[in-house]
DNA sequence: AATGAATGAGCCTTCATTCAT
DNA sequence: AATGAATGAAGGCTCATTCAT
């Protein structure tokens, strides 16, 4: 029913044929609700076989998500110019971001809400692929107040907190964007691309974030000068 | 073993023990991993119970995603002052909402993890609640911008997607909060309170909100005035 | 639901809005399927007080099925007249079976049909209803038998295995004029009536009982004389 | 404990030998008391693989109920001779009924006991068993009305009435032979054949049949020449 | 006379996993 | 390289039955 039916394949072509049928069918349906049986049929392959080359459903999502994140990864370190300014960067990075959440859909799914919710073994999986993300953020934010000549303001707390807020919003950007696009035609031009919604973000986030930088806090009634403007704005 | 054995408790008290283990079970497992049998065994009450008065499985975390999310809507809802300016609205909401979610993790963690991942039933409930939260903020931020004297320079889409990526933010910064919480001491006075997360939170939308309502846009190597400043800034 | 609730009724009437409600309940699902719980809301008493009354559901199914066994055996008894000749014997108690399986559909389906399908305990009931009424008739087709002057050549399996066709078309016809009544509109005067299912049981047996009680028997190409004519036809 | 135990066979042979399990405890048991527990063990293997081969109880029923009026249509089909005269193909039909309700016991005990008493889905299969045969008794009983030159006397319903006499004194006859048989010893040669149980019918139906055909009817005190001698006795 | 609260036991069904070829 | 045959274990759900009032 799923793939063609063709014999004696390649162990290497074949083990993809399964995590593509595993990506899909964690996604649709779940960790524990998606059966053995229902992969190996869109694989095309029988269920024995799966166990040979995949060893256990553990197993099987395990790899799925290591092969997921490091798609992802790939994507979003491939995007960005190493020696750009830092706003770039995040810009670029950004755009990888969407872009490959958008192409892959079902990995982004299996990654985003299935691999978090299903217990200790996974969800340190995915928490690490987080981790590593908003390291990444992370850095790209220090160096931008290093950038913009702002000294030790910005307590390390407050750069984390930021850079988690700033990847939530990402991934809710992402979602919503994957869920306009889906609605509208296939081809549609008006659906938000990567670069559109990567610009909404750094709309969203960098402006604020320069004015962080800058010294200046949100208060009730208005804005204050929490510190005089030891930090240039730029 | 769960709680304390009490026999001949009267209905609605056994039945809101038993939402509370559930909460509790589905969090902790997921829906299709929690079993029936833990979830009695948890509310000191013996499965035939749990079905007698819940019905059944679906049932139960049907059940249980309606009290959690009108709790959470409730908190919401009851911190914010319905006269006050948008941002403080907007903050005061926002501390309602870590409050909640910090003291209520596991129904948090089944509305925001487990709910939207376990097929249609469950998660059009959860899409229902994340849309009048959304559409709440999206109200706010409409209301901010007219505060602001700003007329029409930002068009639906870009307050609904800034709207989805300040869901989004303060989604991940809750659970943000949330783990660093669990790691410290209990008690411990130096967890980002809610108060903070939320000031965390204004910091990095509002003020970035403030700019885009001022015409500013971010752009690739600086900011840009996209309209001349028809928009006074506050 | 079933009844009006009337609280404090006196033992004896309880018990047979619990048995009533019981025959329904036992005729639609079976004894199996049958549950305890709708039968006692069907009576409109609460389980307890069944099981106070009629202590379980063997002890239930079996009350009833001897309610029902007897009062189908005396409204068969009450319709032969003690005297008669033998043929308007078994005539009039035809007339009283079909009648009292017309109104009373429910019990004789749990006679009929759930009884005998349930194992040891209850088929033994049914039978001992069953092999008094065909002992009944056994009887009767003996004295006609005498009556005619027919003396000896029907062997005594052959008496027993006619009897048994007789009950067995007999209960064909009873289930066959029941469903027919159904279709029909309640007031049909067009329905077979317990008189005329009566009458084409006799047309359809009696006068092959004269015959064989004149010697004569079937057999491929024709009527043969069995035995010299030593039993005089009526 | 069933059958003794071999491994890995091929599945149609699995498969008849769950439905011989099967066909066995439910005739037993009845639908709701037979579990699949007992019957995977009369057949010697697990559960699950019944359910693999079989889908669920309920396809497992109605699977054994069309297997076992199959086999019951085929035997009284191939019993009849199609161009004899019409009391020959009656007897011979009976014959084959008789014969094969002896040889399968628990299969007719399923067609006629359990398969009617248990809901819409199983009960119709088996009425339209049965309608089929009754129409097959109608159909000779015409034909034979015809060959012996009665002309129109005998009305439709009168003639369905007598046939689903037939049928059901068939089936009482048939229940009656299986339980003699079964009492004596298992070879006993004095037991009613199949032959035997078949003439007993014929002379129990048969000549009652010939003489209405004659237009002679059972009244109270006698026969009566219903209508004048239009139809010539044979 | 009558009932709300509660449970032990069992059944149908499914699933991850292995064996033998 | 690949599969048809087979199962131990567990989970959702129901039911007859009892307890305490």
């Amino acid at each position: 029913m799923g793939a063609v039916k063709s014999k004696r394949v390649p162990r290497a072509v074949r083990e993809q044929q399964m995590l593509d049928a595993a990506v899909l069918t964690f996604a649709r349906r779940g960790y524990r609700a998606a059966s053995m049986d229902e992969i190996a049929e869109l694989a095309g392959v029988s269920k024995p076989l799966v166990y040979l080359y995949l060893n256990s459903k553990e197993d099987l999502f395990n790899t799925v998500i290591r092969r997921e994140s490091a798609a992802l990864v790939a994507a979003v370190r491939s995007a960005v110019e190493p020696g750009a300014a830092a706003d770039r960067q995040l810009c670029s990075g950004l755009k990888g971001f969407f872009a490959h959440t958008a192409e892959h859909p079902y990995g982004w799914a299996v990654l985003h809400q299935q691999a978090r919710t299903h217990g200790e073994p996974f969800a340190r999986e995915v928490a690490a692929l987080r981790a590593e993300i908003v390291a990444f953020v992370t850095e790209l934010l220090g160096a931008a107040a290093k950038e913009a000549g702002c000294v030790g303001e910005l307590a390390e707390r407050e750069v984390a907190g930021l850079a988690h807020a700033l990847v939530g919003a990402a991934e809710s950007l992402a979602e919503w964007a994957n869920v306009r696009t889906d609605e509208g035609t296939s081809g549609d031009p008006e659906h938000p691309s990567a670069k559109d919604t990567a610009a909404t973000m750094m709309n969203f986030a960098w402006m604020g974030l320069n004015q962080l930088m800058g010294g200046e806090r949100w208060a009730p009634g208005g804005l204050v000068d929490h510190e005089s403007g030891s930090c240039a704005r730029r």
